[in-house]
DNA sequence: CTTTCGACATGAACCGTTTCACATCTTCGA
DNA sequence: TCGAAGATGTGAAACGGTTCATGTCGAAAG
């Protein structure tokens, strides 16, 4: 050292206590001398946080977690707090061992995306005790804080706009079953066949797993039936999977969108590129991932309880209408 | 406590020193009664390891960083290490500011890929202290770790094969002058020139930001001579501005690839599904990103030096052609 | 009956900070 | 001349673990 003590050090480092000028600048060359960096470990110790808040999601290569993630890095960027990216291939597996680490470590908060749509033992003790912020994702009885788009309302919208060009044979592609979107996006459907006076328990529906071969393999489903019998219109539970029933439609030679209607769901960056454009809904990510970075570091910063602050937040979402879907031809 | 010294509770969480079966039962028992977890932070300060890597890179939207982020993570995972994510939209600040934070958390690696091409100070220190592994990005003189494609082979091979279709007149949009990568890839491209006796000197060659907005802007630039000193192909130094560019052909009426042909680099999962498929090269991000990962955690285990494990390593690339490229109409 | 040894358990030091409470030294007003 | 009040600096106790060096005890060995 430079003829102080530790405590002086640590003082002139937080400018907190009273200090000399003389001292001051004496500590600081030594710092610079030395080359010294306080140790973030230590200092969070004795701090009791983390300075660092978890992401589980299922996988990257998904464009839509992608962008939810480049939102949540931005805020977190922006408050000098780190992001621990940890990515679950949706497997319960995975999410059980990460919300038992990212505990463990003692993470400041959790922003938590389902793959898998239940929640794991080790999530549900981080439920009550820590920051735990669920993204497009909300459990029925629970009382979680969350962040979702209204996936309902867009689903709603993008199959009224399908059936008003007048598809009456519909086939759709939904989501995993247990996840709460892929919910939400059925009803949303159900509503809108509803209100087109079709039977919605009539429509064949396939699941998949929001994965583009779901896609594809779902599509080969629906699509097996005689010609005539053919739904002229998918309505699928997100892009992926729609690009992946794209690509079957073109393999079995059906062109799209003129013998056969497509749309999808999450608006990724694809869906904008693909030939014709697919009509999606736009539920933007990044916006979805900034909006529940910012309210979990609310939820750290004021320890829960009495803030009055809305616990749960919608998003709107909003249709973009491309190519992909057009009037039927043998309407 | 349970009536047992902390110590003795410390080796029977870590399973080391020798306690009587009796003991551990009852320490085990308490632990769970009290559901009691050990605070890795104070482990890890005591063992002066962090238990995470850092990666840094410039943009998780870009879906080949996607792909590396998703191969360094898969090696992560199973070797019990935290990925801490920071996004640096290739300003020479964020990477300065990260490689400076991460260094003062005591991360127990760093992971990085330029966006700028430049070492900022911080990093610079980083080199010779720490363990860092760059990832397709080798600086001049300095004897750094780290994990390349081969881009100049991927780029020679792309440019053979839109010389062999017959094309005369090409444009080039190259990657930021700067950027290794950008360097290599357009080395390439001048040896396929050469080789085609084409003067690479007079090829116009327009840079862009690997962005997509920027290979639209550079495709306006080379076609807006005379349709007929106008290149009948264009290749660009990645997918991304090869899909702008694209994007601004169909625009002024051009179709691709009848009136132009396009080719582009890394292989991105967009680049089989736009219309038509992109011929590209495969550097397999997610194989570059376990590879970068593996080196990064030997690094980490055995501390440099003594180790004749090499400590540059090229990844094979692969041309994948799809229907972007054809001979010239006008041949 | 003493010594020796191994099996268990423990106290205490340490990791690198922060921070409280106190010690020291001026300086100033009464 | 003395005491009080600032202004500065410091020692030591945390934070929550790990681990070395001991200590204690019973049993086997001499």
């Amino acid at each position: 050292m430079a003829g102080v003590a530790v405590s002086t050090v640590s003082y002139v480092i937080n400018r907190s206590g009273q200090v000399s000028e003389e001292t001051r600048l004496r500590v600081n060359s030594a710092i610079n001398a030395l080359r010294y960096e306080p140790n973030l470990l230590a200092r969070n110790l004795k701090a009791g946080r983390a300075g660092s808040i978890g992401l589980i999601a299922p996988d990257l290569r998904n464009p839509y977690f992608a962008a939810v993630a480049s939102g949540v890095q931005d805020i977190a960027q922006s408050r000098d707090m780190l992001l621990v990216l940890c990515t679950t291939q949706s497997a319960q597996h995975w999410e059980n061992y990460y919300s038992q680490v990212l505990r463990a470590r003692r993470l400041d908060g959790l922003l938590f995306l389902s793959g898998s749509g239940m929640l794991t033992p080790s999530l549900m003790e981080l439920v009550q005790s820590d920051s735990l912020v669920l993204v497009d994702e909300r459990l029925p009885g629970l009382d979680v804080p969350s962040v979702v788009s209204t996936n309902r309302r867009g689903a709603r919208a993008v199959a009224d706009h399908v059936l008003s060009q007048g598809h009456q044979r519909v086939g759709i592609i939904s989501g995993p079953p247990n996840l709460w979107t892929a919910g939400q996006r059925m009803a949303g459907y159900r509503e809108a066949l509803a209100a087109a006076r079709i039977d919605p328990d009539a429509v064949p529906v396939v699941a998949g797993d929001y994965q583009q071969e779901s896609g594809y393999a779902a599509a080969r489903i629906l699509l097996s039936g005689a010609p005539a019998a053919r739904p002229t219109a998918l309505i699928c539970a997100n892009d992926l999977m729609a690009i992946g029933a794209m690509v079957y439609c073109r393999e079995i030679g059906l062109d799209v969108p003129r013998d056969i209607s497509l749309c999808g769901f999450d608006d990724i960056p694809l869906a904008s590129l693909v030939q014709p454009g697919l009509t999606s809904v736009d539920q933007c990510g990044e916006t979805l991932g900034r909006s529940a970075c910012r309210l979990l570091l609310r939820l750290i910063a004021q320890p829960s309880a009495e803030d009055q602050d809305p616990i749960e937040t919608d998003h709107p979402t909003k249709l973009v209408i491309r190519g992909s879907v057009v009037p039927p031809v043998a309407a």
